[in-house]
DNA sequence: CCGGGCCTGTACCGATCGGTACAGAGATTC
DNA sequence: GAATCTCTGTACCGATCGGTACAGGCCCGG
């Protein structure tokens, strides 16, 4: 379908393909198709090939959640607000359940070992900075880790089971419980 | 490597491939190379090819998990007993997190619609089960149908960070988190 | 001893895979 | 206006894909 009207969108239009068929399902032919370019482009803007596609994209997905989800959780003076303010983006991110995380798909299939650092930098800064913000809204540092270990298992878990039941909703009401959880422990004290 | 001693061992072996390379990973030389068999044997055994391959093994799956969880947790005089027994014997289904769902990587996957209705199945008669289990064990419907879609998620989430991260551990402590809230809804009363 | 299943390996099929080579279009620069 | 550089489509490469055809090995009942 629609070509990539300007080069900058490449890498957001190939992070869709590679989460709709998987690094393996995503062949050149299709990618070309709905780039709107030919091989030969593809390999001028990615000479590393499918490889270097997947990579960009790995890189572009944790630029935008180190922006806009790790760095406020670690920085923002209001802890509480910027965990509120992750749910939101998470929910606003993946489509309230319609997406699928294309960390999480790469982490369960063979391409895992191949791109394993940024997989596991990924999951990594996500639950190390909430772990952080629920700490600095004066959570016990040892129960952060443990309730953003949860929050992080619980969100990729949400989009695994929103999926195979085609049910979208399921991930609303996952945030919801999740978001629950989360208060309850910002709460200075019980 | 080894050759499937017998026919018998053929759809576990198999399952073992397709858990880790994807179905579009697992290539037919792969297959045969694993189970030690050539594509004459295999064609054989499978006349449906890779599909039918794929099917086997989803229904084969579904048939453990119905026999060993589902049914039990919806007819074991003691439920709470049946919730527990589920919790250990996901830990050890799933290798304590060193393997992965192939349900769950299917539904992340392009050939989630291929097999939607197994997928769906699965996970649909996972979670009911569960919340039967949880209402007869003194819930409210309504909490245990919102608990046992909590805890399916949770797993199956625990599944992706642990591959993920690499850190099989990851997945006990989410049994454990999980257990925890599952015992506090059981008992009669807060 | 022999005929006929069941099961197997192998050669082969057209299609598609990721990747390369290359010639030319279009704009830009002097 | 000629040279240059960026970007593009297309033809082509060997390898591999899923799948088919088929001949023969094995083992059985007769």
């Amino acid at each position: 379908m629609g070509a990539a009207a300007s080069r900058d969108d490449l890498v957001p239009a190939l992070a869709e393909v590679f989460r709709e068929h998987g690094f393996e399902g995503a062949s050149l032919a299709l990618i070309g198709a709905r780039l709107g370019l030919g091989k030969g482009s593809l390999y001028h803007h990615f000479p590393g090939g499918k490889e270097e596609m997947a990579a960009r994209v790995l890189e572009a997905i944790e630029a935008w959640f180190e922006a806009e989800m790790f760095r406020p959780l670690r920085e923002d003076p209001d802890p509480a607000r910027a965990v509120r303010a992750m749910l939101a983006a998470s929910d606003a991110y993946f489509r309230s359940g319609r997406r699928v995380c294309l960390v999480g798909a790469f982490a369960l299939g063979a391409v895992r070992d191949r791109f394993a650092r940024r997989i596991d930098a990924y999951f990594a800064a996500w639950r190390d900075a909430l772990a952080d913000a629920l700490t600095r809204a004066g959570a016990e540092p040892a129960a952060s880790r443990d309730l953003a270990e949860d929050a992080v298992t619980a969100i990729q878990g949400a989009l695994v089971t929103a999926s195979a039941l085609q049910d979208p909703e399921l991930f609303g009401r996952t945030l919801r419980r999740l978001g629950a959880r989360l208060e309850a422990a910002m709460k200075p004290a019980a």
